[in-house]
DNA sequence: CTATAGTTGGCAGAAGATGCCAATGAAGAA
DNA sequence: TTCTTCATTGGCATCTTCTGCCAACTATAG
């Protein structure tokens, strides 16, 4: 329901929150160029709007114990749609599994799996992946560096993005 | 420097601000069962202590208009540790690229890329990422259906996790 | 039992959040 | 061009939250 298109400064509310979502809405406002008043509502209108899907704390892996993760391509026997349903529901609810999707190319889905050592996930691979129904064929690849995470969405950004001051609305 | 294990109370309070990081203090202190003053001393402790990375929004990518996720597995030739460095930084830098691993399997490097449509990862693709260097194969597997995205980090629970008021200090 | 270190809870001043209203600016009609 | 209408903004007032400081409490070691 995108009532309005995004104009350059909820681009910008929105840029500054992906990189900051803790930031004040003082702060934010002045980074936009905008009162309090007014920035809380756009805030409050993309959030509505469902463009902000949510605010979260991004952990350090290793830091709290889990410092092994796994991309794990699954493919699937040829199923009816209610046991395609149960397979992604099931997929959904595992703690372990921190991201799932649908892919086109080799594996049916892909898995991006976070444990804390590799016997942990050998523990989840033949205890509850390998269980799962439907499964015809697993491949695990196992993150050996992280070169880049939790990049920001690159928001497109138009002529009018100014990063400094807007000429049309001064104090 | 995990100067200090994570007790219980610390987990609680990863566990809700990976969950809301706009949390307030008070809020989160109220889950946690402790009052504000300690709660805010042991996030900032937590934060300092990098277990806490960032705090951020995240974004509905269709909303956004960035239609499409795809998973990109990169070969590299055999190179110097000088050309490995480059070929980390420049995919680091790409906006496109939300993250980047070097993993273990058929590919050196897995990417999730992020854009518009077909067309604009047809001019991603044969404009940047086919020009990397040391690129020797490239596969392109598109994301059909967003399982689960974003999932919190499962945090160890030990026996001292309970979910409500701890018995050893009442108000 | 005493001493010590670490942690907690409460308090107070400062800062931020947020609803309300008049004013400003833009777009369209006449 | 001028007037009308509508959406959006900025400022204000009030309530909530933040956050540093201090005394009290718990647990551990001697």
């Amino acid at each position: 329901m995108p009532t309005t298109r995004l104009d350059a400064i909820d681009r910008r509310i929105l840029a500054a929150l992906q990189r900051d979502a803790r930031l004040t809405n003082v702060q934010l406002a002045e980074e936009v160029n905008l009162s309090p008043s007014p920035c809380l509502r756009r805030v409050r209108q993309l959030e509505a709007a469902g463009l902000i899907r949510g605010y979260h704390a991004e952990l350090d892996r290793g830091g709290v114990g889990l410092g092994l993760t796994v991309f794990v391509g699954i493919k699937v026997e040829r199923h009816h749609e209610a046991q395609a349903n149960a397979f992604r529901e099931a997929v959904a609810a595992l703690p372990e599994v921190v991201s799932a999707h649908l892919v086109s190319g080799e594996s049916d889905f892909l898995l991006q799996v976070v444990v804390a050592d590799l016997a942990a996930y050998e523990r989840f691979l033949t205890g509850t992946l390998l269980r799962l129904p439907g499964v015809s064929d697993i491949r695990s690849n196992f993150a050996i560096q992280t070169v880049k995470e939790h990049g920001p969405l690159p928001l497109a950004r138009r002529e009018d993005d100014a990063p400094e001051a807007s000429p049309g609305r001064g104090p």
